[in-house]
DNA sequence: TAGCATATGGAACAAATATTCCAAATTCAA
DNA sequence: TTGAATTTGGAATATTTGTTCCATATGCTA
């Protein structure tokens, strides 16, 4: 039996699927496509980011017999092989403004929003250990570790992670204050030398959480970000700058990941100090 | 300065010199380049596996937009900038698995740390799903969206969730207050008919908290609970019920689960308020 | 408000890439 | 060795993707 009569199964859908079509063709394939088939299985994280070319360069076989590999693993082609892998590789692009849309129209009452906010919030929590710069997460910790004071200033909806980190720092006998944005009355006064500044804010950014930064750069007292991007306005004013993407949820944007980050960073800073 | 004659400097050669280039470009751009600006930063990975089109709607700016963006990045164009991401990202599958071994393994403490409590917080999220009592949140629902006012109460570890919805029910202009604990003087004189508690405590639980709920019930205002066990003090106090276990690590008890019950609990509670 | 500088979107174009096809090479069986 | 069946490579083509350009829109300054 020729190869290309192959009796064409469903192409694999997931990479595990992909792993096993490759396992069971095995042996019988001749010369060109068993160069293929091994350096696929050596290169399975390649195929994302390159071209059949190359694919077919590293295989050491012109790129029409990769073609012919990629339809006896049951693909239409290339492209098609590729976009498993690239869907892998980067998992899941749930659409969330189409999602919302549903949700408006079905019948989904507080267990399905919950449903939905249970979701993004895990995809933030992947997000976030996909993501973390874990450089500047150690160096966060080095500088919060070394302060005689710590200030925790946020407001808003960085408010609810700025008391967390108070409480969670008292916990752990670290020396820490929250400034609260009431009565417009700010502590700056209370900055000294030796201080940090551990300041938190997502856009649309707090005025106020930015001017108690750059005055305690002005300072020379180090300031530690938390904040969304590194283009946030608070990471220029900053020594270190831990990012944190939340994943949103129509217009609704939840905390799993801020928090997470929020509570690694006072158990490590606690812990840092106590071996101090 | 138009965008386009922005000092041409070199285009940056490693991941951490492109991150450094987005922040210093910081503020400055105009609108569509800011949408750039931002998409791109939170999603660093996906550039290796995705076309411009792909990117610059992500972005929701045109292709256009996103090219002029890779050229005041220093690259010539897409292309270059891309393949900056797809050699950089040569180990193997940032697959969410894999990473959290990764992390775990990792030399620096705290991104161990982090890996356990997104481990935690994406169990807690998790069972929350699947433990939900859905008729006990829709009676909860349904009492909040009747009440005229209201009062959030949570202290210690519950403050941050207390002042989160606080923060949401304000978003969504539904009348609330949240309780401070702060001086030790309580507000409970704002109590009036037709007001609701919503009281959030856990083990150890607060006893300002359940003193203001059972203040609330010997009023005749309804009371609301969030706290961890259905065997909580609160539970008794309360007119609707709901529990939210947290995974913990070590000693310490994160807040994913809650905080998405919060959040779940104030959207439903707007969005029945606004259809009434 | 006029006039200038800048930003924007889309259509036209260029380049890269995937895919097909078929003549030539190879293999195998008789 | 011959012929049928299969595999192979590369040239031709189709498709997708990247890039440029410019007319129009927008915002700023005087």
């Amino acid at each position: 039996m020729p190869v290309d009569e192959i009796t064409s199964i469903a192409a694999p859908q997931t990479v595990d699927e992909f792993r096993a079509r490759l396992a069971a063709l095995g042996e019988g394939l001749p010369k060109r496509l068993q160069q293929c088939a091994s350096h696929v299985a050596g290169n399975l994280d390649r195929i994302a980011v390159s071209t059949v070319a190359e694919m077919a360069a590293g295989a050491d076989v012109p790129p029409s017999a990769f073609m012919r590999f990629c339809q006896i693993m049951g693909f239409s082609g290339y492209s098609e092989m590729q976009r498993l892998f690239r869907e892998a590789y980067a998992p899941g692009f749930p659409d969330y403004a189409t999602r919302l849309a549903n949700l408006k129209g079905g019948a989904g009452g507080a267990s399905r929003l919950l449903a939905e906010f249970v979701e993004a919030g895990r995809m933030s929590l992947e997000g976030l250990a996909k993501s973390v710069d874990e450089a500047a997460l150690s160096q966060a910790v080095e500088v919060l570790a070394r302060a005689g004071m710590i200030h925790v200033v946020g407001l808003r909806r960085a408010y609810p992670v700025a008391s967390y980190l108070a409480y969670v720092f008292e916990k752990m006998s670290v020396p820490a204050m929250l400034h609260e944005g009431a009565g417009r009355l700010d502590h700056r006064h209370a900055l000294r030398p030796g201080d940090v500044v551990l300041a938190i804010t997502f856009a649309p950014y707090s005025e106020e959480t930015l001017s108690i930064a750059s005055d305690a750069r002005a300072r020379g007292v180090p300031v530690v970000a938390l904040t969304d991007h590194l283009s946030s306005p608070l990471a220029r004013l900053s020594d270190a700058v831990l990012t944190v993407q939340e994943v949103d949820f129509g217009a609704f944007r939840s905390l799993s990941a801020t928090i997470a980050m929020a509570i690694t960073l006072a158990v490590a800073v606690g812990t840092a100090r106590g071996q101090a």
